[in-house]
DNA sequence: ATCGTCGCTGTAAACGATTACATTGAAACA
DNA sequence: TGTTTCAATGTAATCGTTTACAGCGACGAT
């Protein structure tokens, strides 16, 4: 007898037509008893809720979308899903958009125009609701025109021309502002700023806050560093080869970022340098490892669950109609731990001298 | 004169019609043009492209799934995107997908029912083609029931029960047995394996090859201590304060992660113990920041990179039909650095009286 | 001349939900 | 009793694609 490869169906999912079958009711009133309970009667609720379980019913997703208009989905666009700064904002990202019912698409741009015309596609083909954008360096133009489409939120990447669209961000201008003058407090005149990649807003607005606290206070610009480079550990190991070849070395270090810091102190010890006694390091972001490493890393941290809650918090708001605040700066706080300390009052002035292997004794 | 609210049509978005009217031609040459271009006519195909870029038209996402029954999306599914170990795997997890033109939905489960029940909904909605299961903790029941629907691939998570299921992991139990066997190769006998989680069953394996590598090189087995934890650095610092508890301290400690052994090393430090010298520590994992320790940790470096690009080719393979290995076992690598020292031969019973604060010249 | 064959295109039926509108029956009220 | 009202339900259109099927010239083979 031959195989009958006809008699099977052709692996027809269950729709909402066989829950109208097995209750004995319409469609409309399927679909009616599972979006609203109280618009049926208790009879036909009952008897829809047993059918649905009965027959194993899951409403199709794009049938819904298709009709309804939307999917109950975001997409978060960021720059380096590898880069551990995000980790803690996906996590309180994912959470509260999960309270809110929504799912959550990841996308990394990797400065790529080709993977930014495939996102900006994902958007334009109603695949979500609404887009979280970490990314700075995205063709803005053509993402200013999806505004039209489904909400924006821009993370931490307030640019400047586009203004228009609403931003979460972190107060970076004024965190360095605090850590110049915790600097300053502590006797350090003669300060270099690793900067990170001065295409990207939060690097801008760090070097900024860090040249106007500098200014405000007096301190005199020809001794102000800046080096410009990536928010890594190479870029802090290739400031620290800079920095060991000057002759009349800063006695303190503001990195931009906790990832330059470690490679900048990394470098330093490997030829013959310590950190705090030789020059003070200051990092940025409050990354998990800061406080573990040693000396444990004097930083600014970041506060980067409450970022990933009031950035879904807003654009679940917009999504849903609801008011939402077009602007949201969070502040920073200052985490004081070993890699700063005070710079001896008699020696303010030595420092500029070559600074050598630090005494045994401390 | 009053608004009139009725002119401006309802958002009505660009549809296939549009183009198709625009360019002369039907909805179904249109769709056939775009879908493979070699099946219309050269004439047609230039005016129906001219006319997609006139009317600015992207296709609507959820139609075509409904009818297609393809969504070119799948769900990562892991517990704890916060967990740095994800990060690399994400990294190149989005990386291959990209490749492949699909996008990815990420779902953290938490442990919480709730959760494992909403995306077991999203899955059997049809909102994606394909799922990784990260997560060790699911009701696997459930799962192995979709598994009917779209493909599964576990990762790193070889669930005895789901033996039917395709995986992709590590090779930990081996990597297990290779760092004990370098931990004897140095002269210790005395080892204490800091578990994960036995409800992992990375942990499971990790604690399985520690087990057997001792038993198979005859180490007395009531010297062989385990103690189970989170695979987190409060666990570490936990195991810390158990062991400075011991009168016949062991002198080589396996951790079953690098948090761990950082929180370890940490809390051991701070009670005036050092590192290597007083107690050898091993970590697992090889996280980014394990070589800027001081001490430098000795662990076992996961593939991660390969391990996110074979899942995700794994279960592209899967979902266009085509074959793909049943299961993957990616081989780690052992990192020697600072934190395993080579136990002094003759003090080899002499490690078993109280240890002291290391002789300061060392 | 006739009949495939073939390349190209159009017509219309799915896909599976939501929802505007129509219908029904019973309660409420005059 | 007749009318109104309202809750509960059914009917069928709709969302925007893809694709099975059919049609239609043109061309080559018989």
């Amino acid at each position: 007898m031959p195989k009958n490869n006809r008699s099977s169906p052709p692996r027809h999912s269950v729709t909402i037509r066989d829950v109208a079958r097995r209750a004995g009711v319409s469609t409309a009133t399927v679909s009616r008893a599972l979006a609203d309970p109280d618009r049926v009667a208790e009879k036909t609720r009952a008897a829809v809720f047993s059918a649905v379980a009965e027959v194993g019913f899951t409403p199709n997703a794009a049938a819904r979308s298709l009709r309804a208009r939307s999917t109950k989905m975001v997409l978060a666009l960021l720059h380096g899903i590898g880069d551990s700064f995000y980790t803690a904002i996906l996590n309180s990202l994912e959470s509260t958009l999960f309270e809110a019912g929504y799912g959550m698409i990841m996308g990394d741009t990797r400065a790529d125009p080709g993977r930014e015309r495939h996102y900006d596609q994902l958007v334009r083909s109603g695949q979500v609701d609404g887009v979280l954008l970490f990314s700075g360096r995205l063709p803005h133009a053509d993402f200013a025109a999806i505004s039209g489409t489904v909400p924006i939120l821009l993370v931490c990447n307030a640019i400047p021309s586009m203004a228009e669209l609403p931003v979460v961000e972190v107060a970076d201008r004024a965190a360095s502002h605090e850590m110049v003058e915790y600097l300053i407090g502590l006797g350090h005149r003669h300060i270099v700023h690793i900067s990170g990649p001065l295409d990207n807003i939060e690097a801008q607005e760090r070097l900024r806050g860090f040249k106007e606290a500098a200014a405000a206070r007096g301190l005199p610009a020809e001794k102000q560093i800046v080096w410009e480079g990536a928010f890594s550990l190479d870029a802090g190991a290739a400031a620290a080869r800079r920095f060991l070849a000057l002759t009349h070395r800063p006695t303190a270090v503001f990195c931009a970022s906790d990832q330059i810091a470690i490679g900048f102190i990394k470098t330093l010890r490997d030829a013959g340098l310590s950190v705090p006694e030789d020059v003070s390091v200051a990092g940025f972001d409050d990354i998990e490892y800061a406080s573990l490493l040693a000396p444990a890393l004097t930083t600014m941290r970041q506060p980067r669950a409450e970022l990933g809650r009031r950035a879904a918090e807003n654009l679940v708001a917009r999504m849903t109609g609801a008011a939402a605040a077009h602007h949201i700066r969070l502040p920073c706080t200052l985490i004081v731990r070993d890699s700063v300390r005070a710079l001896r009052p008699a020696a303010k002035e030595r420092s500029q001298a070559p600074i050598g292997r630090a005494p045994l004794g401390l």
